[in-house]
RNA sequence: UGGCCCGUCGUCUAAUGGCAGGACACCGGUCUUUGGAACCGGCGGUGGUGGUUCGAAUCCACCCGGGCCAACCA
């Protein structure tokens, strides 16, 4: 394994930060991510980010990702959604090598893991009922109790899991349940059921096991076992992980171990992912089938024509954080196009016929056009012959009688280019009698072959294809499969089919196609000619018949204008598009899910004091002692009730301050540093926990009151004392972190960094003055936060305006 | 309501005490044999109030807002 970062994209996500962090300081050999889908349904985009993320990681950074197979309940899992998954990851475009694993795999390991801790009496078997136990976990805002089993001897525990793996119990007559905390304020770590007794068939492991692991006893396992290093995960399994953590270190994993993160996950808007929600969408045949080309499952992707390296595009352009995050489906448009338009062989497609006669060319004439398949700016070669002849057919939207401001296509009368061929005027329009137009006669330009102007400026060009050659195909043109950004905010008593975009498909029953592409690939993805992006659906396309799915619609800036414009139509545009305009999105129904926040409510949070936490008063009450001394820190010490506050929230926290105190009178002073600084290099540590004591950041202030040390510097030694202690004197004489007093060597460095900026200067002499503060950070970076700020201020200012 | 997580342009995301930057979207322009692409420009943001600091999106406190957790699902 290489320890050498693989070359391409770096991602700067927080994620990767703590990989760069662990690799830099040799934490672990190497990487190795995990994607551990559970076999029970299709993946969908959202997974595509998870894959993405793990996968590219492992590359990056030379390790390896596995695929593992959360199989541990065997009620919902089937060997379909196996194979279904892995061509699923394959496609998107990674690959896991040998890594291939299965959670069942484990369950003999599992088991012997429980034992251990029911062996270190930190499990038990319960014989409650689901609903005792449900009864007994408490609520979030009461404390569990004990069922009456919770002490059971470990013998009689031993004995019973035995029995349970034996198969002598019924299902839900005990399970194995975790011995932690009843009153723990994380629900999750009041006693979590570990086992359960399930008599079912599993899909790999047949009838072997009638005990089944649950996700939190089986997943920080299952990454133990493979070694996995960072163990990737989506936000909502944040108070996981602290079970999590409790099972490896109590079945006795060692650092260097794997540890859970927790990233976002995507949302997308206007789509809906959840198999629950959408399966009766499916069943009642509104949709396709999982892989109908308006699902987000990488099936419906996949069948849609999206490409994989679109995906993957997609999934770095939103990133990886820490926020809920609602991304515009327009970006995995944007991603779609992008590839498309350099992948994409052009050719022209008619989707709504109107037939245009040649007037002056003769009936049998045929004149075949060359006509190159990319445009000027994609440097690729090749071309295909277009048979031009007396009938043809172009679109019918790309004829008006009347038409709108600023209308570019044919109008009576009036000229028009077509594609790679004539410039055609439009003499005279056939009509039924019911006022319909039949026909467009037109005369065409000789002079204009191959599409030149013919001097003429500004005028349109539209696609166009032969009635005699062109091939009758049927097109799909698919829209988002719903109306609203966020389809699951339901209206009262309604359900989800009330907010389907009713135009998601559109079929185009009698749409032409040039002769050309009868000779393509049948996977080839086209560009139709200012319509958009298209291939032959996968499924109902495979054979004889023509049939095309819209991949993407071109990017429409003609729609989008005559959205404003009613009565006007455009070719490409989405129809939800039109209507987002119509019917602005409701975001939420009740109203009191938006960003807005009352004027009342804003008066009042403007107008708030700050509250003592709830916390600290209760410790306070708790401890009149504790109270006594906020009362006099702020009587006699003269502190402000906020600072007394925090310093009184804990005795060690006050006993602390008050022995920083007696090294240091300055009550103020020292309340600062404990209140603002000392709390941010505590890194969640107890106070007492620190390997330093009060009486070390009272001589730290006092070197600052003495002008020993610049302030700024004392927050660097404080830093280097909460991670290794020692005595600030000390601390500073080893790290030369003396105060610069020496107004030359100040000056020096004021020359240097002036000189090394010199656009920064120029920047600044022209008014942008914001620019100082970059200076000053750069003269104390170069003294390592020794000079005088204030000094180096008034140096800089006064260098910086003699130049000007 | 207890605990945890999270608030940066309309949206997504950078800035790890020192220049608030990028992408999508939107608006305008150039160019154009696709009303595409490309190129140029514009719009637009640190939830609020205090505090610490020479300097705060960043550190501290409080408030406000959003999310997750009380399956023998994952």
């Amino acid at each position: 394994m290489s320890d050498k970062r693989a070359s391409g994209r770096t991602g700067t996500d927080f994620i990767r930060q703590i990989v760069t962090a662990h690799m830099g300081e040799g934490r672990y050999e190497g990487v190795v991510t995990r994607f551990p889908p559970e076999p029970n349904g299709y993946l969908h985009i959202g997974h595509a980010k998870s894959l993405c993320l793990n996968f590219g990681i492992a590359q990056e950074f030379g390790g390896r990702c596995h695929l593992r197979f959360d199989d541990t309940n065997p009620e919902t899992e089937e060997l379909e959604y196996v194979e279904a998954i892995q061509g699923d990851i394959r496609w998107l475009g990674f690959d896991w090598g040998d890594h291939l694993y299965f959670a069942s795999d484990y369950f003999e390991r599992m088991y012997e893991c429980a034992v251990v801790l029911v062996r270190k009496g930190l499990a038990y078997v319960d014989s409650s009922t689901e609903d005792e136990i449900r009864e007994a976990r408490g609520t979030v805002t009461e404390p569990g109790r004990p069922t009456r089993y919770r002490d059971r001897s470990v013998e009689e525990n031993l004995d019973l899991f035995r029995r349970m793996r034996a198969g002598e119990f019924a299902d839900g007559a005990h399970v194995l349940r975790g011995r932690i905390d009843l009153a723990s304020p994380n629900m999750l770590m009041r006693d979590p059921v570990f086992y359960r007794i399930r008599h079912a068939h599993h899909y790999r492991q047949g009838d072997a096991w009638c005990i089944y692991p649950l996700y939190d006893y089986a997943h920080c396992l299952e990454d133990a076992f493979e070694g996995v290093t960072h163990s990737l995960c989506t936000l909502e399994f944040d108070n996981n992980r602290e079970i999590y953590d409790w099972i490896l270190d109590n079945v006795g994993f060692e650092e260097p171990r794997t540890h859970q993160y927790e990233f976002n996950r995507l949302n997308l808007e206007y789509t809906v992912v959840s198999k629950r929600k959408l399966r009766p969408l499916v069943e009642s045949g509104y949709l396709a089938g999982w892989d109908d080309p308006r699902m987000a499952t990488l099936a419906g992707l996949r069948r849609r024509g999206v490409p994989p390296e679109a995906i993957r595009l997609f999934a770095d352009m939103v990133g990886v954080a820490k926020t809920e995050s609602w991304v515009d489906p327009g970006k995995l448009e944007f991603a779609t196009r992008d590839v498309l338009n350099r992948s994409a062989p052009r050719v022209m497609a008619v989707l709504d016929p109107l037939k245009l006669m040649i007037t002056n060319l003769d009936e049998d004439a045929v004149e075949d056009l060359e006509a190159p398949y990319w445009p000027e700016d994609i440097p690729r070669e090749g071309s295909r012959t277009v048979p031009f002849c007396r009938e043809l057919l172009v679109e019918r939207a790309d004829f008006a009688e009347d038409p709108p401001k600023g209308f570019r296509r044919l109008v009576p009368g009036g000229e028009v280019r077509l594609r790679h061929a004539y410039v055609v005027r439009c003499d005279e329009v056939v009509k039924d009698p019911e006022g319909r137009v039949l026909e467009l006669r037109c005369t065409y330009d000789p002079a204009t072959r191959g599409g030149t102007s013919g001097g003429r400026r500004g005028i349109g060009t539209i696609h166009w294809v032969s009635a005699r050659h062109a091939l009758q195909a049927e097109v799909r043109l698919y829209d988002r499969l719903f109306s609203i950004p966020d389809p699951e905010e339901l209206p009262d008593g309604g359900d989800l089919t009330d907010n389907l975009n009713p135009e998601s498909l559109v079929v185009m029953r009698d749409a032409r196609v040039e002769p050309s592409v009868a000779a393509d690939a049948a996977d080839t993805r086209y560009q139709f000619e200012r319509t958009g992006y298209f291939w032959r659906d996968p499924v109902d396309g495979a054979g004889d018949a023509l049939v095309f799915d819209r991949i993407v619609t071109m990017k429409d800036t003609w729609g989008r204008r005559l959205v404003a414009e009613p009565g006007s139509f455009s070719l490409r545009g989405g129809t939800a598009e039109l209507k987002m305009e119509t019917h602005p999105p409701v975001v939420t129904a009740t109203g009191t899910g938006g960003d807005d926040v009352s004027p009342e409510a804003r008066g009042a949070a403007q107008g708030a004091r700050p509250q003592p936490s709830r916390e600290r008063a209760g410790k306070r009450r708790a401890d009149p002692e504790l109270a006594v001394r906020m009362q006099r820190y702020v009587d006699e010490l003269g502190l402000s009730s906020e600072d007394a506050d925090v310093l009184t929230g804990t005795r060690a926290f006050s006993d602390f301050f008050e022995a920083a105190l007696a090294e240091h009178a300055e009550a103020a002073v020292v309340a600062s540093w404990m209140v603002n600084d000392l709390r941010g290099v505590m890194q969640g540590r107890a106070v007492e926990d620190l390997p330093f004591g009060g009486a070390e950041l009272g001589r730290l202030a006092g070197l600052v009151g003495a002008g020993t040390v610049s302030r700024r510097a004392a927050k660097d030694v404080l830093a280097e004392m909460a991670e290794k202690g020692g005595d600030p004197v000390a601390v500073v004489a080893r790290l030369g972190l003396e105060k610069l007093d020496d107004a030359s060597a100040l000056d020096a460095v004021v020359r240097e960094v002036l000189a090394a900026w010199p656009e920064k200067v120029a920047d600044f002499r022209a008014g942008k003055e914001n620019l100082l503060g970059l200076f000053v950070g750069e003269v104390m970076k170069a003294t390592r936060g020794t000079a005088d700020p204030k000094a180096a201020r008034a140096r800089l200012l006064e260098r910086l305006r003699a130049g000007s």
